[in-house]
DNA sequence: ACGATAGCCTGATAGC
DNA sequence: TGCTATCAGGCTATCG
């Protein structure tokens, strides 16, 4: 369910409900999704200290913790978090759950178990992976032509895949990706290292553009009627391209096609994102 | 460093 | 209906 829109939603939420709350107890159901301390030590921890403030960088939720540790949560594929009585019984899809003094229990739900947590001190939370390396966040004002240039400069992988890499934008994802390049009307095989500075201003202010347009509206939902407690997305009705495959294009008319990249499924406009005809190779002896 | 591939997991759906 | 193959909003490890 995440990419930046869908995870700062689920941070909205969070915010309201657990800022304030003292953990009283943790429960892991399924240990591979503490990636770090171990287990015992993740519990020991946590229990005691109350969540001062939930913030978000890239697609990871930090819930932060008095003033002494931040819990880093990604939900990856599947991870959704959902709030449930003590009482009720533990579902075979809920891995993590915390208990808090007032009674409310927030557990992490992840069908195919492939989220990850992350206890960390908060003095070096930014210095230690996974933060560390993290690229730009889409509105940092460092985010310039300059910089996608000289990131993409030996990358010639589809620009598709590079757009997918976290450690250049952090944020987008699978879906966003596909709108941002029928947004900026390139084809998704072009390799990244091909890009002029026009199409790095067209990246930029097209990702902008739309995780501020999902973000509007809670996020993406697709396959899953509620990606996190409260959280119901409804930008899948202004998708362009992506899960289109066979739709008319709302710019054309023409069809859009699926194809694979880097193992993604990937949809755009053949009319709209057109390949580009290969330069000439000779070298500019202009200097 | 880059790039390709497999692997992690489970469930829904498409196609025979 | 039932089986099998494929696919899914993400990322990491490993190898060349």
């Amino acid at each position: 369910m995440p990419e930046l829109p869908e995870v700062e939603t689920v941070r909205k939420v969070l915010e309201k409900k657990v800022v304030g709350e003292k953990i009283k107890e943790v429960y892991v159901y399924y240990s591979k999704i503490i990636e770090e301390p171990s287990v015992e030590e993740f519990k020991e921890k946590l229990k005691g200290k109350t969540i001062t403030a939930m913030d978000r960088r890239g697609k990871w939720l930090i819930f932060v913790l008095d003033d002494t540790y931040y819990l880093l949560t990604h939900l990856r594929m599947e991870g959704r978090f959902f709030f449930r009585n003590h009482d009720d019984e533990v579902s075979r899809h809920e891995h993590v759950a915390f208990l808090f003094e007032s009674g409310l229990e927030l557990r992490y739900n992840d069908t195919r178990k492939f989220g990850r947590m992350y206890l960390l001190n908060k003095d070096d939370a930014f210095k230690v992976k996974p933060l560390n390396e993290l690229g730009k966040e889409p509105w940092d004002k460092t985010l310039t032509e300059d910089y996608l240039l000289s990131s993409y400069k030996m990358r010639r992988l589809p620009i598709k895949t590079v757009l997918l890499d976290q450690s250049i934008i952090t944020g987008i994802g699978n879906i966003y990706a596909d709108e941002i390049l029928k947004m900026s009307s390139l084809y998704p095989l072009t390799p990244a290292n091909e890009l002029t500075r026009r199409d790095c201003t067209n990246i930029i202010n097209n990702t902008k553009e739309v995780l501020n347009k999902a973000l509007a509206s809670g996020g993406t939902t697709i396959r899953s009627y509620e990606s996190s407690e409260g959280v119901h997305g409804r930008f899948q009705n202004q998708l362009l391209v992506h899960s289109k495959e066979g739709e008319d294009c709302p710019s054309c008319g023409s069809k859009i096609v699926k194809i694979r990249v880097g193992g993604r499924g990937t949809y755009y406009c053949p009319n709209c994102q057109r390949e580009r005809a290969k330069e000439a190779k000779t070298k500019k002896v202009k200097k």
